[in-house]
DNA sequence: GCGACAG
DNA sequence: ATCTTGTCGC
């Protein structure tokens, strides 16, 4: 456990925040999360296209939980299945938006940015609320948003994606700065609180995990 | 020691 | 995260 947060900390060093996405020319953005049941986990990446938001490929992979949930270290409980899931897209995605932390971390190595270091592409964590840091409401109408600050620096940007609904965790995963990450995740969410690439990668690990882990359930 | 705590 | 019916709000 001592070893993980270790890693963590020697990690996060390796790090980029920046440069800014071109919004213009991002053509397919994927969502990545997590079902979990009693000792397996599933995971699903689903690629949409940009800025249509049409859901273009879904691809899941599931694995033996062997780590527990500790807060701080969920990475090592998910990246198992997740990175398989990852390395399964065949699309060229040029973003990657995970249902958890990046830079909003105690070590600034939130899922993330963690799983951010061994992809090619940027990465953004959004997540349904706070691990770390101090924040103030922002206002009730969609596109408010106030810095979430964790030791004196701006880790992330509390977001109110909808109106009046309740703000989701921005922050940077990899290779990707604050800005764009919230203009990522704000154009991704169009219906719905949470960005549509992580609602279609949520919905399809659910069925994949009730059906036992079979590919079939994701078409 | 006490409180907080992504999914 | 997961377990679950009805129900409050826009």
């Amino acid at each position: 456990m001592a070893e993980a947060r270790r890693l963590q900390s020697e990690l996060a060093s390796r790090v980029q925040t920046g440069p800014p996405l071109d919004l213009d020319r991002v053509r397919f953005v994927a969502g990545a999360d997590v079902s979990t049941g009693d000792e397996m986990a599933y995971a699903t990446v689903a690629v949409l296209r940009f800025p249509e938001l049409e859901v273009v490929e879904v691809r899941g992979a599931g694995a033996p939980l062997s780590f527990p949930y500790v807060p701080g270290l969920l990475a090592f409980r998910e990246i198992p299945s997740v990175a398989e899931a990852l390395s399964r897209i065949e699309t060229p995605v040029d973003a990657v938006i995970f249902d958890a932390q990046g830079l909003a971390h105690p070590r600034r190595l939130g899922l993330a940015s963690h799983l951010g270091l061994f992809l090619d592409v940027p990465s953004v964590g959004c997540a349904k609320s706070r691990l770390t840091g101090r924040f103030e409401e922002p206002d009730r109408k969609k596109g408010s948003a106030t810095d979430l600050v964790d030791r004196g620096e701006v880790v992330g940007r509390v977001v109110r994606t909808r109106d009046g609904v309740s703000p989701v965790f921005v922050s940077v995963g990899n290779r990707i700065d604050l800005q764009s990450a919230v203009d990522l995740v704000l154009a991704c969410c169009t219906r719905y609180r949470l960005p549509e690439p992580t609602r279609q990668a949520h919905n399809a690990a659910n069925r994949l995990r009730r059906a036992g882990g079979n590919q079939e359930s994701l078409f």
